[in-house]
DNA sequence: ATTAGGG
DNA sequence: CCCTAAT
């Protein structure tokens, strides 16, 4: 999954996701029933005001940042994250909510043959999906109409929604007008990428392009930080990341090169938790299990990290 | 601004 | 990794 900062069309339908969107796809291809998952970071009750009274379809660019008017044939479905106060939501700050519109094209066939860069990856989820996808193209495909239906903005907010358990939002969510309410394929969600959650817990962060690493300590990084304490021993940490960690420090220490600039950014006080954690993994407790994660560490840097351990104990 | 520790 | 008391 990557961040997607410009806009694509489905149809005639423009997506925003920066900085306030962060959007994904459910398929390479763009299925005749196209599906958007939209995090918007609009203010809950902004978003409430639209669903209360909603209007016409003008307003959901307004709303979630599309530019213009979807002009998928068939159900688009959008699914959003709401703010929601922490005072009213326990732990959440963000919920899942969703909504739901119809608007069908005035020609006859639109061409959504767009590739969509699909990062997920693969596994019998996605077999899965696209053969839903495949099910909704055969049965459920309405005619096209002459004239643009009145759009349908109906919506629903999922008290306890959780990410993965909601597959059935589609389901739960009313149809518009009368009628049987049309029976719904399930479909996937995804949890909300990292690079959005981040985004919104720290929308006062320091730099915009200041996003955090959850990627895992390659070996050579651990390599790095055990080079590091051997020399200046455990407790400078800000010395050390300035030493060895610090991307554009043209010294000719064992620095990251320019080809390792996409790295993840380590802070001193990362510096430490590793060291720590290093030590319990292969000190402390020794009969732990290796082998689960990345522990992809050579014997000979093991030896190393034990060796420093008895010399520079962390948690003394 | 940094560090040590607990969460 | 995050958060924070303590320095």
């Amino acid at each position: 999954m990557e961040r997607w900062t410009g806009s694509f069309t489905a149809g005639d339908a423009h997506v925003f996701s920066d900085p306030i969107l962060y959007w994904c796809s459910t398929s390479p291809v763009l299925p005749p029933e196209t599906a958007f998952e939209v995090y918007s970071a609009y203010e809950n009750s902004e978003i409430q005001q639209y669903l209360e009274e909603p209007q016409d379809e003008s307003h959901l660019p307004d709303l979630l940042g599309i530019v213009s008017s979807p002009t998928s044939d068939h159900d688009m479905t959008i699914q959003t994250y709401e703010h929601v106060p922490l005072e009213i939501e326990k732990e959440r700050e963000w919920r899942w909510g969703a909504m739901s519109y119809t608007a069908l094209l005035e020609q006859d066939e639109a061409p959504a043959t767009t590739a969509l860069g699909s990062e997920r990856g693969g596994n019998e989820e996605e077999d899965e999906e696209k053969e839903e996808m495949r099910e909704a193209a055969g049965s459920t495909r309405p005619m096209p109409c002459r004239r643009r239906r009145t759009p349908v903005p109906t919506a629903a907010l999922r008290e306890e929604g959780s990410c993965s358990s909601s597959s059935d939002l589609l389901a739960y969510m009313p149809k518009s007008g009368s009628g049987p309410r049309q029976p719904r394929q399930k479909r996937h969600w995804w949890p909300m990428p990292d690079h959005f959650r981040d985004f919104c817990s720290s929308s006062k962060s320091k730099k915009p392009e200041h996003r955090k690493n959850n990627d895992e300590w390659e070996p050579e990084e651990v390599k790095l930080l055990v080079d590091g304490i051997s020399n200046l021993g455990v407790g400078q940490w800000t010395k050390l990341k300035s030493k060895w960690f610090s991307p554009q420090k043209k010294k000719k220490n064992k620095c990251f090169s320019a080809s390792d600039q996409g790295r993840p950014v380590r802070t001193a006080v990362h510096l430490k938790d590793k060291w720590r954690n290093l030590v319990k993994a292969y000190v402390s407790k020794p009969t732990s299990k290796k082998k689960g994660k990345n522990a992809h560490l050579d014997k000979d840097l093991i030896n190393k990290i034990k060796l420093l351990a008895v010399e520079h104990p962390y948690p003394k």
